[in-house]
DNA sequence: GTATCATATTCCTATATGGGAATATGTCAA
DNA sequence: TTGACATATTCCCATATAGGAATATGATAC
């Protein structure tokens, strides 16, 4: 069986960089032309259609006529089920930024009582 | 140009179910020898090893020798770029639903104040 | 209608799968 | 050494790309 494909769901569509980019874009301009992500990101237009037609068919966009011109939207909620997974891995590098942060604290007392203490 | 590779990055790497599968089992038992996993899971012994490799190679997961067993054990901290990037739009959930529950409490209110009132 | 602009689609190709089967490697036991 | 056990690797195949080039579709302006 090959891999599963881009459109079967949100973590094969998004472990494309340039689609990730294009969400970053769209998350940070609202909605925005084809033409206008084209330019943004320097990629050829037809590469740009094919990523949003991804993105498009798990829902992470939504497209919008406007004249000659069709504007994707950002629907961010479909990115839930991404956050929700590893959010669940979430504590084990916030576990261990707090005992780093609590050994170097603990290391400042240490100084502060033993001013001539060497290392 | 194909697909991009499995192993040239954690995104990639954890867009296979498969994969998920074993991150979040050696998330809940700590280090796992191969036939545990494959009894876990359900799964053939190669299929396995396989996608152990996958993530092994990004870093995901980490082995180490014990007798004719390896041990694989997560290595979580890996997925911190994932949740870095993916944590960008928590808030575009959270606001909604924050709406949804204010214009609850709302309605319910409104409910409260006129009791007759048809909706 | 015709030319033009904006976007989508099709065709092609090289490549990376993920699964299954078979086999190789490595380790321990007798 | 030999055999059994645990895991990794190799080979093969069907499938899904992502990019490039060319073209089709759709809407607007003239």
């Amino acid at each position: 069986m090959p891999r599963a494909a881009t459109t079967t769901d949100v973590f094969n569509a998004i472990a494309e960089p340039r689609r990730r980019q294009i969400v970053d874009l769209l998350a940070r301009h609202g909605a925005l032309a084809v033409g206008t992500i084209v330019v943004a990101l320097g990629l050829p237009q037809p590469a740009v259609s094919k990523h949003l037609g991804v993105l498009r068919e798990v829902g992470i966009v939504t497209a919008a006529k406007d004249g000659r011109q069709r504007l994707y939207e950002l629907q961010a909620s479909q990115l839930k089920p991404v956050h929700d997974w590893v959010k669940a891995y979430e504590r084990f590098w916030t576990q261990q930024l707090d005992r780093i942060k609590r050994r170097a604290e603990r290391k400042a007392k240490e100084r502060a009582n033993n001013p001539d203490e060497k290392a």
